[in-house]
DNA sequence: TGAACCAGTATTGTATACAAAATGCCCGCG
DNA sequence: CGCGGGCATTTTGTATACAATACTGGTTCA
């Protein structure tokens, strides 16, 4: 990760996430040459992996623009991201080892002393929920499904949004490790893929309510 | 479609579908150029894309081999498909008009006319056939699902194995059609996805009759 | 007035040269 | 004979110049 089309990739991200530029505004190769200190030809490479996380696209006409995602587009995200999650936690209950069991315990462990302590450590805990979360896909031994899911959950919606999240909602998101952990334990797939059902639903209506009701229509943007 | 790195890209394709280079060969950039007969730039665009289709792969060093699939990874690929295809007639069971679904019917028509004569034409059967699971695809109106599904679709073990399809395996499939139609014309996303199921389903058990039995290990390779 | 065209500019696409990194080979040493 | 170090070669990564394409604004003509 210490190429230049790496480090490009991750300034542009950051850049586009700080609000630096709006939804919709144009962008320019050279412009993100300048901005990151490197040559186009990096720069095109972060562009493209950018686009296939649908953070930029480009016009017909190949311009590029920051994306704006409707209320819409967010909960097509979260519920193929609830698809492919819970397939890689039915997979997971078939394959963990006990070892790797214990290490999601530990992993949980960590994330319940971010929460509870006087001042909760929200970076913290996304950290652990991230690692919790990719040891299960990780289970899964699913190539294209880590591929598929990785698009997803870098998107940053979860990064927004977690840090409206609620102290109650991140200890249920602890609880719901918890019984997660217990159906890997069972080796059973069904109660694995409902637990992890639930756990992203309650994500996303989590989510949901700080932005507003659904629409139907194409308004609601974020 | 007509940009140097779309045509490498298609050449390459080819290039590797042919079995020109065998699963697990290298290829390096230089290679590809003079095959192709454009530049290392729109080669290396090409190239990223085979490799999120996983059609080539990087070594850990970023050399460039022609991916080797085992059994299990295609079937991955087909349970990944089902998965998000599914999904796809669902939502197209709430949203498709009317024309659409007679669109839909036109199209298997065709289907059927490249099937039901002296010497059943296979490719026109394909395109039909492809035709048919993109105007699902689309009426799912999910630009991440597209995205997905594409990556899957286009890849090559359909191509393939369609080739041992029987002409009973091809009736079947219009079969199938038909009566995604009709769930489509009743508006019952449970039925779609039912329907859309099993057509899969079969799909890669006729692939996997052909290919030989599971393994559970890592040979079987193809 | 307004629509079509033309030129100038902005932006993306491609080729090429060079830099960095990895691999493999060969030789010396134990 | 084995094996470790280092140079030559291969291969990928980056910068830059140029080509092709799309946009913008203004001008002309009906």
């Amino acid at each position: 990760m210490s190429r230049a089309s790496d480090q490009a990739y991750a300034r542009i991200r950051a850049h586009v996430l700080s609000g630096a530029v709006k939804p919709k505004e144009q962008l320019t190769e050279d412009q993100l040459a300048q901005i990151t200190g490197f040559s186009r030809t990096p720069v095109r490479e972060a562009v493209r992996r950018l686009e296939d996380e649908l953070l930029l696209v480009r016009s017909e006409s190949k311009r590029l623009f920051v994306a704006d995602w409707s209320r819409d587009d967010i909960e097509e995200m979260f519920t193929l991201r609830q698809m492919l999650e819970c397939h890689a936690a039915e997979r997971a209950a078939r394959r963990l080892t006990a070892a790797q069991v214990a290490d999601l315990e530990a992993v949980n462990r960590t994330l319940r002393e971010a929460i509870e302590q006087p001042e909760p450590d929200v970076a913290r805990f996304l950290e652990a929920n991230r690692r919790f979360h990719d040891a299960v896909l990780d289970a899964a031994h699913s190539p294209r499904l880590g591929q598929m899911l990785g698009r997803l959950v870098e998107a940053p919606v979860v990064l927004r949004t977690a840090r409206s999240y609620s102290l109650d909602d991140l200890r249920q998101s602890a609880r719901d490790h918890d019984e997660l952990i217990a159906a890997f334990a069972a080796r059973d797939p069904e109660w694995a893929r409902a637990v992890m059902g639930s756990h992203l639903r309650r994500a996303f209506h989590t989510f949901a309510k700080t932005v507003g009701p659904a629409t139907g229509n194409a308004d609601g943007e974020v």
